[in-house]
RNA sequence: GGGGCUGUAGUUCAGACGGUUAGAACGCCGGCCUGUCACGCCGGAGGUCGCGGGUUCGAUCCCCGUCGGCCCCGCCA
């Protein structure tokens, strides 16, 4: 007996309405429950669950046929929606109100006995989960995450192709781009010996796309780069990449926004508060530590330099001397959440961050008590005017003017804890910037739910690379100094800040970009300033400075990560679990088991063969 | 390249000073059950304790190595 005289339909197209109607439905067998004279069955299909009902006086045919599924058989029933019977309802369900009464049924497919159940609530080692990737995906929550890109990506391509850009495709056998990171590399046939690249991203391409006079191109597109993974790092990624000629970094930010408005509003019915908050890189080196704050909260790093001209601490004095600076964060109520002990771990957690040591005070309520003695050597002597006094840690080092000048800096309360870096600048700032981090987290001083996007802009064009003792690119080669700034490069190119912008979501980059150059001399002058020999530069990109030599106009663009803006939106730790078939820390594939090796011809006609890695030169 | 956590039944996890037969839950198999919905009840099967070596009378447990997974640093926008 077969089922298929009736259109099927989805299990959440079924409702009280359709009483006494019949349906066919299709799916997965989610739970069996065998009650001797009546099963019940939670069909699965993508849209959701219903439940089926088999009663021997109904149909005793089909109620033996159910008496052999089993969990995750694919079936199709035909039969009656009925209402529950009064008491029976599952508010846990969208159909729980209703249920089918299967009249005939049919076993399209059979299952093995399953390798881990498909709702379990515990973590299954994801090792196993990405080997049987196609189970894993038809949990709930993996389902839902890529049904959520599938709609997400819609929605941009619908608001981009209303704002006139055009999704052309770029090579995926390309030449490597020179952005910094290690190339794919795929093997010639036709030209033994010589490789292609998978491309980090379309940069070289989606320019030449500008001068061809597109104007506005867009491409939600695979890259590749071949580093260390992270739970945030896959080595194929999907970029949302865009360029607009004839433009302005203003433009592109404001586009940028309306699309990320459009989408939280869509897709999380969250409505953003715009234009999103621009921050300057200096400034949040300075106030955060890093050039992708996590803004949800405070804890903003201050410079005390000033305070500390004249200290009696070595330390401080000996990192004045050598024009590195004293930075600050102030810990509210730490001294009521870390103990002793606490404190004296994250010295070791400030060296793992690069740091040399940590000092410290805590912040004190200021007691009307007679002045030690001179000399002494206790930690309780100073009282500042705000009524609180620093104590421990260093606080014997500070007088009271550099007390009440630290404490109204810092806006520390009775219970608070400052913690000070000494050294170079950037060393300070990105330390005490990870701790900042590293504390938040701890203490659970983030607002998890909240979304807060920011803009940070004006990063310097270039900076000087200790390990290749050369000046390199920040961004790429390409930005665009900023108008005023290029004067700068003759006499300080260190100084010259770029036309580029980073977007950055909750403490993490999601996306940036910049203001291409579009004018050949200017972009050998970079060339200059980076050492890059003329005709390297010809080698590497030859075709897109001769490309600029013919009528480009004047361009610029931003990409975005989607898989992160993914794993944010969706509050998952990994970006892998935003995408369908990903890979493992090593890269590898357990799906299908690759890379793998290949057979000797294949080698051969690629003029390739294999020597042991012991034995390279 | 480095640091941390980890590997015991199909799955998630216990476990022991180094000492009889390595446990639980879920899953699986058999049986019973007409209102369940993570159904319930009765019974059963299922283990190279990741792999290799060492110490030991004896190793799943200790030591060394190795492989895999996850997190992080380096690397990477």
């Amino acid at each position: 007996m077969g089922t298929g005289k009736l259109k099927r339909t989805l299990s959440e197209e079924i409702n009280e309405s359709l009483v006494d109607s019949d349906f066919n439905l299709k799916g997965w067998v989610m739970h069996y429950r065998d009650h001797g004279g009546l099963i019940f069955i939670d069909l699965r299909d993508y849209a959701g669950i219903i439940q089926i009902v088999f009663d021997e006086n109904i149909s005793a045919e089909s109620f033996n046929t159910a008496k052999k599924i089993k969990n995750e058989y694919v079936i199709s029933v035909e039969g009656k929606v009925k209402i529950r019977p009064e008491g029976t309802e599952n508010e846990n369900l969208k159909t729980g109100k209703i249920e089918i009464e299967v009249k005939k049924i049919e076993i399209l497919n059979e299952c093995e006995v399953l390798p881990f159940q498909i709702e379990e609530e515990s973590d299954i080692n994801e090792l196993i989960r990405l080997k049987y990737r196609y189970l894993d995906l038809r949990r709930k929550k993996m389902k839902d995450n890529l049904i959520f890109r599938s709609k997400f990506n819609f929605l941009i391509r619908e608001f981009l192709n209303k704002n006139g850009f055009f999704d052309i495709e770029t090579p995926f056998l390309t030449k490597s781009t020179p952005e910094g990171s290690r190339d794919f590399l795929v093997p010639s046939r036709l030209n033994n010996g010589n490789f292609y690249a998978l491309p980090q991203s379309p940069q070289l391409f989606k320019q030449i796309l500008m001068v061809s006079g597109f104007e506005k191109y867009y491409q939600i597109v695979r890259c590749f780069r071949d580093e260390d993974l992270r739970a945030d790092r896959q080595p194929e990624f999907t970029q949302l990449d865009m360029e607009m000629s004839f433009i302005e970094q203003k433009d592109i930010m404001s586009l940028s926004e309306e699309m990320f408005a459009l989408i939280f509003d869509k897709l999380l019915n969250i409505k953003l508060n715009l234009p999103i908050k621009i921050m300057d890189y200096d400034d949040a080196m300075e106030s955060y530590g890093s050039d992708k704050p996590d803004i949800r909260f405070e804890m903003r790093l201050k410079t005390v330099s000033d305070i500390f001209g004249g200290s009696s601490l070595n330390v401080f004095r000996d990192c004045l001397s050598k024009n590195g600076v004293i930075k600050a964060i102030c810990f509210k109520n730490g001294s009521n959440l870390l103990s002793r002990k606490d404190i004296d771990e994250l010295v070791t957690v400030i060296k793992d961050f690069g740091g040399k040591g940590l000092a410290w005070t805590k912040v004190g309520k200021a007691e009307q008590r007679p002045k030690p003695a001179p000399f002494t050597n206790s930690s309780l002597l100073t009282v500042s005017a705000q009524g609180c006094k620093l104590e421990g840690g260093i606080a014997k080092f500070i007088t009271e003017e550099e007390e009440k000048i630290l404490i109204d800096r810092l806006e520390a309360e009775n219970g608070d804890i400052i913690f000070y870096q000494a050294d170079e600048k950037k060393v300070a700032d990105t330390v005490l910037g990870r701790l900042r981090l590293y504390l938040a987290k701890k203490y659970n001083l983030i607002p998890e739910s909240k979304f807060e996007f920011l803009w940070v802009v004006n990063f310097p064009l270039f900076e000087y690379s200790e390990e290749e003792k050369k000046i390199v690119a920040i961004h790429h080669p390409f930005t665009a100094p900023n108008e005023e700034d290029i004067k700068l490069l003759d006499t300080n190119p260190l100084m010259a800040k770029s036309q580029s912008y980073d977007l950055v979501l909750n403490g993490e980059e999601i996306g940036g970009g910049s203001i291409r150059i579009h004018k050949t001399e200017l972009q050998e002058k970079i060339f200059e300033i980076l050492s890059i020999k003329p005709e390297d530069a010809r080698l590497k990109f030859g075709f897109l400075l001769d490309a600029l030599s013919f009528g480009a106009p004047p361009h610029g663009g931003i990409a975005f990560g989607v898989d992160r803006v993914l794993m944010l939106v969706k509050n998952v730790d990994s970006i892998r679990d935003v995408i369908a078939f990903p890979k493992t820390q090593k890269a590898q594939c357990p799906l299908s088991d690759a890379p793998s090796h290949v057979r000797s011809e294949q080698l051969r006609e690629l003029g390739i063969k294999l020597i042991e890695k012991d034995k390279l030169i």
